[in-house]
DNA sequence: ACAAAATTTAAGCATTCACTTAACTATTTG
DNA sequence: CAAATAGTTAAGTGAATGCTTAAATTTTGT
């Protein structure tokens, strides 16, 4: 009962760009589906789909208010990400770093 | 000619558990296939294959030496990962910090 | 009670994905 | 040169993905 469900992986969930945009709409505040929706050229059938990815991810709570589900932004998963790309930062720092260096040194 | 690729989207790239974990032995410094692969239980062309989308994300890049193919990590397009998600910490923050005052409250 | 509105569920479909095994291409070494 | 080593390319496969349309479901307004 109850697999793994790989598709809970936050990294798989933010991998698509749709899913990406609509967590950065989420950014300005909870909202209803349809309004969620309306930038993206696609059946509100798919983005409820992609939300519901979101939901198993842990990145969005839903709340009933009537007869519209209020999509609400948890942003706490993402930490996982932000630790996971943090131990590259020193790396790329010294890849610019050595950019800078070479700019400099051929001007 | 030459569509954008999307396989070479930095976010599809990181998706798969496995290729993170090659980025991540890639950290200790360029490699071979063969040592690479070592950990991971999985045939050689497999892992082949997850380099090739590694490169193509221009995640690493490679250089023959000999009969081997020594592969180097670029973590510069991480950036992009990490600029997006930076975009939340404050939210997050946030919400760590009204669990905080909770449990404060809640003693 | 009835129709409209908001959203999900169901079913189907084409594409992509992650893998496999088998065959191929270098390169080195005996 | 022949055998071994390192790796890729090719072809196939099952499962997952991202979408669609059509049919529920639930709530609201008349």
């Amino acid at each position: 009962m109850s697999r793994p469900t790989a598709s809970a992986d936050v990294f798989q969930a933010i991998a698509d760009p749709t899913r990406r945009a609509i967590l950065d709409r989420l950014r300005s505040g909870e909202q209803p589906v349809k309004q969620l929706a309306e930038p993206f050229e696609m059946s509100l059938p798919a983005i409820s789909q992609h939300l519901q990815i979101l939901c198993n991810a842990g990145l969005v709570s839903q709340q009933k208010a009537g007869r519209q589900r209020l999509y609400r932004l948890n942003p706490v998963p993402l930490q996982q990400v932000s630790q996971w790309v943090s131990r590259y930062e020193s790396f790329w720092q010294q890849k610019l770093d050595a950019l800078g260096t070479y700019l400099e040194e051929n001007p």
